[in-house]
DNA sequence: ATGGTAGCACGGCTA
């Protein structure tokens, strides 16, 4: 069996214990990490390297930064959505993808399964150039992973979306009615991505629970289960067949200097 | 109650 799981830390540094207790009780097989909040160098590699994990960092100074660790090696990493972030003139490391090569008993997979680790831009507040970005980066971000699929490439696309799929996904959908996290717009984007074919692997194994992934810091909303479900596991048809669970961890929210976000598994055969 | 929390980095931005 592998275990998969994202999590938004809300920087590496600061939440260093708890994401070290977190690998001591789980321990994933890949672990992909958004909101490091540090450039490379910050990165505490020796920490993950001790614990077993192939690292691979894409970090950016205060803000953003994402990381993929991996027990098995993985190959053909890229660093940045492509075709977008690296040629920008506001680079943003919110993108970084690598190849596991299972062992699988199917075609499309022989050639390895990706892994795309994602933190997607947050958006607010709309009518500002960050809600622009964060439309044109998801849309470049959907075009691309059509492509894939037209190539019947085998992957799991995971990260802090920060997209709430369905009124379902949040405590109070009338309070959130207009948020970038919450607007048709972005809701559309990831339908487009259901309509792809990939299954949305937390929602197939809990229908009617919401399964929440963040819960503010403010007001005392993780005590009142005020959440929202922003962190996804999207996964081609093939992954799909292989999956065991995918679950939200949530008790790791309550932990002391907890990040906002729990952390997301998936487990599968392979 | 025009705040409230947290991280980065040390003022204000981001979430």
């Amino acid at each position: 069996m592998v275990k998969i799981v994202s999590w938004n830390v809300n920087s590496v540094r600061a939440r260093l214990q708890n994401v070290i207790d977190f690998i001591q009780t789980y321990q994933p097989d890949i672990l992909g990490l958004q909101e490091i909040k540090c450039v490379n160098e910050q990165f505490p590699l020796d920490v993950f390297e001790d614990l077993g994990y192939n690292c691979h960092i894409f970090g950016q100074k205060s803000y953003n930064g994402v990381a993929l660790l991996s027990k098995m090696p993985m190959t053909d990493i890229q660093c940045g959505l492509p075709d977008f972030d690296l040629n920008s003139d506001n680079p943003q490391s919110r993108y970084i993808a690598g190849h596991i090569n299972f062992t699988l008993n199917n075609t499309s997979a022989s050639k390895g399964i990706e892994i795309i680790n994602c933190y997607m831009p947050n958006g607010n507040p709309v009518d500002t150039p960050k809600h622009v970005y964060k439309l044109a980066w998801t849309r470049h971000l959907v075009d691309l992973i059509r492509q894939k699929i037209d190539n019947q490439e085998a992957f799991i696309l995971m990260g802090d979306f920060n997209i709430i799929p369905t009124d379902f996904d949040v405590h109070d959908p009338d309070g959130w009615q207009g948020d970038a996290l919450f607007r048709d717009d972005v809701k559309g984007l990831y339908r487009e991505l259901n309509f792809m074919g990939l299954t949305d692997a937390i929602r197939h194994f809990y229908p009617s629970d919401p399964c929440f992934t963040f819960w503010d810091y403010q007001g005392r909303a993780r005590e009142q289960d005020k959440g929202i479900r922003i962190d996804h596991f999207l996964v081609t048809p093939d992954i799909s067949e292989m999956m065991i669970s995918a679950s939200v961890i949530d008790t790791v929210r309550d932990a002391p200097k907890a990040s906002d976000h729990a952390p997301i598994i998936l487990e599968m055969n392979a």
